[in-house]
DNA sequence: TTGCGTGCAAAGGTTTTGCATGGCA
DNA sequence: TGCCATGCAAAACCTTTGCACGCAA
């Protein structure tokens, strides 16, 4: 599938980049792109969003207290190929290489016949300094 | 804070008990307690939920690319402790108990100082049937 | 020039809210 | 009886879709 390079993909792959410690729902990444002088519409940032998470650039998940999706970016080194664990209480992301989590894969693979895609995960919990 | 004993709240606890194994939208649980005979309006079933989240007799959470928010029953054992896989070609989703799995938990505790919460996870990927 | 991407507005769904009525304690 | 809970419908939201126009390749 082709892929144009628009002003729009950029604007929000940029906005990503430069606040990847946090993550935001459709309408503040709007709202702040807005601020900024980059104006999308609704429809746009939703179809790129969409697409970003299909790249692995960007993931998707609910904090618990939103109502609604947030986004975040994940793009970065070599974000396919390792775990993500993602602190509901902070919001931070931490990145994590760990044989142990490959071995899981492995296990469920072999023994539950199930092929994981870890670009798609992201484990949730809350963090050290949270639990204090 | 009072808390009446309605009929409403105690049909909808006794769906729970009876389908602990899986999880509902609140249009689905409204859905299913219509065709048992108990018609409950749309803004019982929401506040319901909600008080029952509350208590901490149900959980809520959004199964990855799900529209809207899952609710299940975490009064018993239930799916607390078991893994969900999805499958992202056919839509499955399937209940895994797992001791290797809690190993895992205790693993990320341990070494990554993080505290998984298992009943927010589903662990996205492709089932058996369909990697053939 | 081709056809994907964008913006707008409308549609589709989900969840919340206001208010009068019903029902538990 | 005093309130909380319920039901209905409307409102408020969030997300998707249709369509004409704009723009990257």
């Amino acid at each position: 599938m082709p892929e144009y390079n628009t002003k729009q993909r950029e604007a929000l792959l940029r906005f990503f980049e430069n606040n990847s410690d946090k993550h935001y729902t459709a309408a503040e990444i709007e709202l702040r792109l807005a601020a900024m002088g980059e104006k999308l519409g609704k429809a746009t940032v939703y179809r790129r969003l969409d697409r970003l998470v299909d790249e692995g650039l960007v993931r998707r998940f609910v904090a618990d207290d939103a109502k609604s999706c947030c986004y975040q970016y994940a793009g970065g080194e070599g974000c396919k190929n390792h775990f993500h664990l993602k602190c509901m209480s902070c919001g931070e992301l931490m990145h994590i290489e760990c044989d142990y989590l490959d071995e899981m894969k492995a296990h469920i693979l072999e023994h539950h016949g199930f092929m994981v895609d870890i670009s798609k995960i992201t484990i949730c919990g809350v963090c050290e300094k949270c639990r204090k």
